[in-house]
DNA sequence: GACGGATAGTTGAATGCTCAACAAAGACGG
DNA sequence: CCGTCTTTGTTGAGCATTCAACTATCCGTC
């Protein structure tokens, strides 16, 4: 952020009042750190699960959620929804994973507009393959660093920024 | 992940011996907690900036660093640690600021090899610009939602999780 | 039951990112 | 100095994501 400039431009009568309410220092510093670790968490997940698995961190979420539903079975706006993918990138993701033979597409028996995706066999095998490598990457890069208390605050910050979102 | 194998797999005798230290349902919920949150956070901060500044958010992150540096100047590697990316991803954004006429590329004085990321005017006025309505994003994506003890636990977990990573 | 609006999902073009390969220059050891 | 290893940065191909446009279906209402 342009820091050197804010002074000058609060004092300036002749440009609009800059009614911003900046960061702090406090939140600077939290909020470059939250980039810092989520950007290198995301990085080193999807490095890992491309390099092992062969597919990145969105597809593996994709047959993991599918894994604990029943019927291994989702429709696509739900699964767009537990996944926080957008629906065109959902819909792109699962064409590439029917490509692979690890998800199949059918009908919705009752809402005909609806798409069901199924978890395959092949793609139960691949996640399962995948699994004990990315627990370890989730263990690297977060839990090993974090004590027991540090995890229930994370849980409670995240869900609160989560909960309830896009304002 | 597949957990309804998890059981079968303990017990099975002809399985090699699963050894990996799986999630307790406190991490896994911190951790799906925290996956959404990045993911939120992110997707906000990125719809906001490309639709109001037309940038995404990692060039956003490399003019505000090159606007806090002496002489709004970075060597290329060390703005690509400030940004946590590649160098790849950093010379491909470069080059993309450099067509809009946001950034300049510089020789390196001494070491003919690197090469310097410069803020031009220009670019420096389209950070200016695009400063109120992105820390309003990040306000509305994180600040608003929590409390001053929630913003110094966020930071100190974040450092732990950035901390001297790639292991 | 027909119309208007909402919902579900797909598609293609444009853009950014990753990976691997590369070039060019510094650093170091003999 | 000469060869090798490391560091720095760029490039192009391939893939994932986004955005906008589109189709199809459902729902509520008159």
């Amino acid at each position: 952020m342009p820091n050197s400039d804010r002074a000058e431009l609060e004092v300036s009568a002749t440009e609009p009042a800059d009614c911003t309410r900046w960061l702090d220092t406090e939140e600077q510093r939290a909020w470059r750190a939250f980039l810092r670790a989520a950007a290198q968490v995301d990085d080193a997940l999807d490095r890992q699960l491309q390099r092992d698995a062969g597919m990145p961190h969105a597809y593996y979420q994709v047959l993991a959620m599918l894994s604990e539903a029943p019927d291994r079975t989702l429709r696509m706006s739900q699964l767009a929804g537990l996944t926080t993918s957008s629906a065109s990138r959902l819909s792109h993701a699962v064409a590439r994973l029917e490509e692979k033979g690890w998800v199949r597409r059918d009908r919705h028996p009752t809402d005909r507009r609806g798409a069901l995706a199924v978890l395959t066999d092949a793609g139960w095998d691949a996640l399962v393959a995948a699994a004990p490598g990315h627990v370890s990457a989730v263990r690297a890069a977060i839990f090993d660093r974090l004590d027991p208390e540090q995890v229930a605050g994370l849980r409670a910050i995240s869900e609160r920024i989560a909960g309830h979102s896009e304002a």
